[in-house]
RNA sequence: GCCCCAGUGGAGCAGUCUGGAGUGCUCAUCUCCCUGUCAAGGAGAAGGUCGCCGGUUCAAGUCCGGUCUGGGGCGCCA
């Protein structure tokens, strides 16, 4: 139907008679003559018609309006000088129209496709075939599909087989909750949707498959957030006869080649922090490492303090840390209380703000603080006159580490402390591992210990001695990957040995007959020799909206669902009639709407 | 489950604090004018359940309570 694709004219064709088809993105009518700006996926194109050339097509032109589908049959003209459109790429050129085709007229759109103006989320989700007109969409999507062809390149020539794993499975005990499909021949029966396929890419390293991947979706039926859908794309891989080292090496390759032939950047070596380090130096086991304002750890300057909050929470053998905010130690009362009811919001029990000025500090405590402790404040927190220092003091570390993190991003985006991304720039890609993570976490409603990663986590040879005595203490062969404050993959070794393992279930406090009730098939299946193996899985929807600079996945997921898990395009979910849910063997129990 | 923000012609906003006629702006739509614009321009027109329910008031887009939806976050997410 076209001989040429609008967004790639240029001089090269001028005298050439060409085809195009695509959408109408504006019009400009002179009456005397008008112009179109044509679309299709590659770009704009003017075209003009003018009834000097085509009395016929001029006439047409008037009918045409906005988002009509339409060719074009006309010539390719370099443009005078001075009506050359620098904004536009194809701007050297335009198409005299000889011949024009309405292909399908268009009601006017909900909302225009130019990407002027912001557009509400839930009309552009319910109208997303014309969202996904926009540039800005359309962009994300080829970024996307750039990334997959990237990655799936890499692997291939690493030796990996991509092999698909089952959607319908069974319901795994742990984890997050399941979304359920109830069976139709097995009545009260149901499978579940994977929420990975972990325990599928462990038997293939059982089955000697040794190198896996596979970019899959996953379903998780929890609240979502910015960086969360309810079905979600993963890079899943494993391989076999590996260490941590291994997986480290083959996953921080692929993402060095994936931003190299996706944004053409050459990403620097990622940053390495443990697990422990990250938490005291950020708060947080996915920092974004963008930027300074590392929390300081304070339990020191205020070992002697006569503050009661203070006093209270060493006594109870909590922590007290603070972060500093470069020059807003003049902040008025009216943000600081506002800090403070964030603070809160985050879990603390308050926050206390000091001014640093030159001689003095300017604080609600600073009449409760000793000189030495004055001095000593300045000299942990390196602030500098007229910075800003904020602490948080609990007996719980967890709730101090949390509002400090929270605090920090949110006030580093605030004063502008990030630099604006330039995607180009090797610098804007703050990659870091994340190793070390403790093997255990305890629970405290629970008061027991509970896995971190999951149960088959390996264990850092010479702290599994602690499995028994001291289960904080155990060191987890895991790790993750964070970029700029997102958790972007997480992954570990796996335990292969059958007594290991049994001796971590006993520490989760699960029997024997337990963890084959529940873990069966894998259990059952390292009774076969399994290998050492060990693996990872990045999240794509993540590295392809932080890759397109884009705050949330939604933008880089063609039909997303909204935050209740709702799709307006489709109306899912939707209510089914009673002989369908007869026919699973089902009974609805919700109110009648 | 909880906290915060938002909801006003088709789209994006202002108006809400401090109640007084659906008031205004930009874009889109429709009619007319216009042969070099490029987010064209000019003249005119049409278009409204101020999310929904209730309350206060002589009077509610505006105040109060509730609720729904969207977004951000906490919890949750091995």
């Amino acid at each position: 139907m076209r001989s040429h694709l609008c967004g790639r004219l240029g001089a090269e064709q001028a005298g050439e008679r060409v085809e195009l088809c695509g959408w109408v993105h504006t019009r400009r009518d002179h009456g005397g003559v008008t112009f179109i700006d044509l679309r299709d996926t590659t770009g704009l194109v003017q075209v003009v018609f003018n009834p000097e050339i085509s009395e016929r097509s001029h006439e047409v032109a008037q009918d045409l309006r906005g988002e009509f589908c339409i060719k074009v049959v006309g010539e390719v003209r370099t443009r005078k000088a001075g009506t050359v459109n620098p904004n536009l790429g194809t701007g050297e050129v335009e198409v005299a129209a000889q011949e024009v085709e309405i292909l399908s007229r268009a009601e006017t759109p909900p909302f225009q496709v130019d990407g002027h103006q912001e557009v509400d989320e839930m009309l552009r989700l319910r109208y997303r075939y014309i969202d996904l007109r926009r540039e800005e969409m359309q962009e994300n999507l080829k970024l996307r599909h750039a990334i997959v062809s990237a990655i799936r390149r890499f692997f291939d020539a690493e030796g990996f087989l991509e092999i698909e794993t089952p959607m319908l499975t069974r319901s795994t005990p742990e984890g997050a909750r399941d979304y359920l499909v109830p069976s139709r021949s097995h009545p009260g029966t149901f499978y579940a949707l994977p929420q990975s396929p972990q325990l599928f890419k462990q038997l293939f390293m059982v089955s000697g498959l040794d190198r896996y991947y596979q970019i899959v979706k996953c379903f998780r039926d929890e609240d979502l957030r910015a960086d969360r859908q309810p079905e979600f794309t993963q890079l899943d891989l494993e391989m076999s006869f590996v260490d941590v080292e291994d997986v480290l090496d083959v996953t921080e390759r692929m993402f060095k080649s994936v931003w190299k032939e996706a944004l053409g950047v050459e990403l620097a070596d990622f940053t390495r922090l443990t697990y422990g380090e990250s938490l005291q130096r950020f708060g947080t086991d996915k920092p974004d490492l963008r930027f300074g304002m590392e929390l300081t750890d304070l339990s020191d300057v205020f070992a002697a303090t006569e503050v009661k909050v203070f006093r209270g929470v060493l006594d109870a053998g909590g922590a007290i840390k603070g972060v500093t905010v470069p020059r807003q130690g003049a902040l008025g009362r009216k943000d600081l209380d506002a800090l403070v009811d964030q603070a809160k919001a985050l879990g603390a029990g308050g926050l206390v703000w000091v001014g640093v000025e030159a001689e003095t500090l300017r604080s609600p405590l600073d009449k409760f603080f000793t000189a030495d402790e004055r001095v000593a404040l300045r000299k942990a927190t390196d602030a500098s006159d007229g910075d800003l220092i904020l602490v948080v003091a609990d007996k719980r570390v967890s709730v101090v580490n949390k509002v400090l993190a929270g605090l920090r991003t949110r006030l580093a985006e605030r004063f502008d402390l990030i630099p604006k991304l330039d995607r180009s720039d090797p610098d804007a890609w703050r990659f870091a591992w994340i190793v070390d993570f403790p093997w255990f976490e305890w629970n405290d409603d629970e008061e027991r210990w509970d896995f971190i990663h999951h149960p088959f986590t390996g264990i850092v040879g010479d702290t599994a001695q602690y499995l028994e005595s001291d289960p904080g203490k155990v060191i987890s062969k895991s790790y993750d990957i964070t970029l700029n404050g997102w958790e972007l993959a997480s992954g570990s070794i796996r335990i292969h040995d059958r007594e290991m393992q049994q001796r971590v279930f006993r520490a989760l406090g699960i029997s024997d007959e337990e963890a084959q009730e529940k873990f069966s098939f894998l259990l059952d299946a390292f009774k076969y020799g399994p290998p050492p193996h060990g693996g990872i899985a990045p999240g794509i929807d993540r590295i392809v909206a932080l890759a397109a600079g884009q705050t949330n996945i939604r933008e880089v997921i063609a039909f997303p669902k909204t935050q209740t898990a709702f799709d307006p395009l489709t109306g899912a979910p939707s209510q089914v009639d009673e002989a369908q849910l007869k026919v699973v063997h089902l009974r609805s129990t919700a109110p009648k709407p």
